[in-house]
DNA sequence: AAAAAAG
């Protein structure tokens, strides 16, 4: 297994996987705990495999529960990939699809299930799956497992596997009582932190901005960070699934090229949403939290909460979905007049060291170049504020944009063309705003992409990491920006 | 308090 992965270009392993690999191998109950993007799947996968041996009989032996049905899907590419030179078959159990595909799986004689609990409780009570002979039992976002929503599905799995069962549980977030609660559904766990306990949770490799959002025209300065140069794939959040189709209408309007994921969806929109921002087509996914946790898409350089997250781990495991695997990234945030709270809390549990977010609004399409955001030290980040140096006399307030020529929206005639040409950049891959983070997010310069490739890392080898093909771009002007083009253009 | 998770 190691050597399949060595052949593929995997070689060093994440310190998660360094530490849990050799207690899950010794069959030691597991809660594992380390930052988002570093590794935690292939933490429990790999001695979740050789658990079962080269060569397992047919039979559900391992059952990993999840959250949501893309990280589902996502975890079971994984295993696949990790079980790929070995005689075990990896099922997904998810809901909102077919019955029939999974159940032929399984029927096949999968060995590994991975699964959301609704599908996996829907197929245990036809008898269309049987856990009684599970050896190996995970919980992925496991606090988020535990939490009320899922507690009462996930004790049912639990009663339905051998008490002798091996149990892991992950999770970049593990609050106190979560793990007094999980201790229930274990033998003598043993908590591994893969993460300096003084350092706290958030990545030194991410980088927190905060506007104060009241007198804002969100949609108009998110347009304005979608222009940044150099950025990559963007992630941004909303509390509602109304908001976040909303969002992605008026972004696509403007001449974006953004896909919708949320709840409200069907499952097959939901699944084409993430294959097209996985492969580029689509450059800007707008979710809801089902795409909170777990997701990992290669070149994400930024997360924009359009909304505040409800709580600090909500805020830790969105912002986690850039900054991956070593590469750079940054977490912008909205405060609006009635979040102040949220985030005076959010801010304090993560240490930012920020006390309250500075109302600014910027015309430059330079939104971030201008920007002096000092690195955490020793892990710890500063949340800064956008602090443009100039409000150019060009500028108007972004209130005003309906009124008139729009700072960020594309010429009419040319949306069209724009469209395609978006499209093309993306499919290639390894276009210059898809490469990573450029000059907007890095203090390290560029991704170093040599420096990490060879981590053991879930879905590091999906794409062979094109080498970035950095093109000159064209500097935007610094002032005066009232016909900015969108980001292909 | 919203979203997620069976249909």
């Amino acid at each position: 297994m190691v050597d399949a992965l060595a052949t593929k270009g995997i070689l060093e392993p994440f310190p998660i996987q360094e530490q849990t690999i050799p207690m899950g191998l010794n069959g030691q109950d597991i809660i594992g705990q380390a930052k988002t993007g570093t590794g935690k799947t292939l933490g429990f996968g790999l001695p979740l495999l050789q658990e079962l041996g080269l060569n397992p009989e047919p039979g559900v032996q391992a059952l990993v529960v999840v959250p949501t049905r893309e990280l589902c899907v996502q975890v079971a590419e994984d295993l696949t990939l990790a079980a790929s030179n070995r005689a075990t078959k990896v099922v997904a159990i998810y809901g909102g699809k077919a019955y029939e595909g999974q159940v032929a799986d399984l029927k096949d004689g999968a060995q590994v299930v991975v699964g959301t609990p609704g599908r996996l409780l829907d197929l245990a009570s036809q008898r269309m799956l049987s856990l009684k002979n599970v050896k190996v039992m995970v919980l992925d976002e496991a606090d988020k497992m535990l939490d009320l929503g899922f507690l009462a599905d996930i004790e049912k799995l639990f009663s339905q596997t051998p008490p002798t069962r091996h149990t892991m549980l992950f999770s970049a977030t593990m609050p106190g009582p979560i793990v007094a609660l999980a201790r229930r559904f274990m033998n003598k766990p043993i908590h591994i932190r893969a993460t300096d306990p003084n350092e706290g949770l958030t990545q030194a490799n991410i980088k927190h901005v905060v506007y104060r959002a009241h007198n804002l025209d969100k949609d108009e300065v998110i347009s304005r960070i979608l222009q940044a140069e150099g950025r990559g794939k963007t992630v941004v959040f909303t509390r509602t699934k109304r908001a976040a189709a909303k969002l992605v209408e008026e972004l696509n309007d403007r001449g974006f090229n953004a896909a919708a994921v949320h709840g409200d969806l069907n499952q097959e929109q939901r699944e084409r949403a993430m294959a097209a921002f996985k492969a580029g087509k689509k450059d800007i996914l707008i979710a809801t939290d089902v795409a909170a946790r777990g997701i990992d898409v290669n070149d994400v350089t930024h997360v924009i909460n359009h909304t505040i997250p409800e709580d600090h781990d909500t805020y830790l495991h969105r912002a986690g979905r850039t900054g991956r695997a070593g590469k750079t990234g940054i977490a912008v945030t909205f405060v609006d007049w009635d979040d102040m709270h949220k985030w005076s809390l959010i801010n304090k549990a993560l240490d930012m060291g920020q006390p309250e977010p500075v109302e600014t609004y910027s015309s430059s399409p330079h939104l971030y170049t201008d920007l002096d955001i000092p690195a955490g030290s020793k892990g710890r980040l500063k949340a800064t504020s956008i602090l443009p140096k100039t409000v150019e006399a060009a500028g108007r307030p972004p209130r005003e944009r309906r009124d008139g020529d729009s700072t960020t929206r594309p010429p009419r005639e040319r949306r069209e063309g724009d469209r395609t040409r978006t499209r093309s950049r993306g499919a290639s891959g390894s276009s210059p705003a898809s490469t990573g983070p450029g000059n907007a997010a890095s203090t390290n310069g560029p991704a170093d992409d040599a420096a990490t490739a060879g981590k053991v890392e879930g879905s590091g080898t999906h794409d062979g990491g094109a080498p970035a093909r950095r093109r000159s771009r064209r500097r935007r002007p610094s002032s005066g920006g009232s016909a900015t083009p969108p980001p292909a253009a």
